[in-house]
DNA sequence: ATATTATATTCCTATATGGGAATATGTCAA
DNA sequence: TTGACATATTCCCATATAGGAATATAATAT
């Protein structure tokens, strides 16, 4: 077997750092594709292909207006991501500061069960 | 070209999944190579693979005892992965959702402020 | 010394990629 | 209608997998 698509989950998708450039340029706003052919400094079928990848996980929308093609992120798929990693986070820092984290863990949770 | 490297970044490495999953069993204490053959389910060499993948990114570190080698979870390399997705996160949330964001998010600065 | 156990590495193959180049498709403007 | 513009797709290739099978290496036990 080959290795893992690249449209087999978001986790794949931003396995690429072209892709994560990407999505870094268009949190700040929407673009069209000649818009990130001119911001990347890559050639326009390098664009669409790397969008399309993250449009299959739907990491991107498009909104088509004649021509031209608006890409913009949809920063709720990267929860999953968000979430996974956290899982790890209460291991964070070294032994010395184990007890801290421990105690700002607390903290926190105090502080989501509050809101 | 080739695609990027699985061992570029710890991005590209926990793009496969069993690599993920591998770092999810880890993460509750440190095992042998055998210990997570039978864990996983996964063939020997198949397990050992996806480890020096891990290691060579840093995510786990090795600790030779006699013919044992134990691997534990270096969770802080996951932090750059949290901090990348974490300049998402103020979008996140739909349009209703995006005032009540926006207070928490202002509430959650404080918080850290205080620390 | 030798068999056994634990782990790593090598060899093989199928497959999917990233990128370049060329081309196709779609839409607008003159 | 026709040319220009915007984007997508196809064709090509070099490369790096993931996985299985076999083998090598290392350390222990008997």
């Amino acid at each position: 077997m080959a290795r893992t698509s690249t449209t087999n989950d978001v986790f794949s998708a931003i396995g690429e750092p072209k892709r994560r450039a990407l999505l870094e340029q268009l949190v700040l706003q929407q673009m069209t594709v000649s818009d990130l052919v001119e911001a990347m400094e890559w050639s326009q079928p390098m664009v669409s292909k790397h969008l399309k990848v993250l449009k299959d996980v739907n990491l991107v929308s498009e909104t088509k207006v004649g021509r031209f093609h608006y890409y913009r992120v949809q920063p709720d798929e990267l929860r999953p991501i968000q979430e996974w990693v956290h899982q790890f986070e209460k291991y964070w820092g070294g032994a010395l500061e184990q007890l801290d984290s421990y105690l700002t863990d607390i903290q926190k949770t105090r502080d989501d069960d509050e809101r």
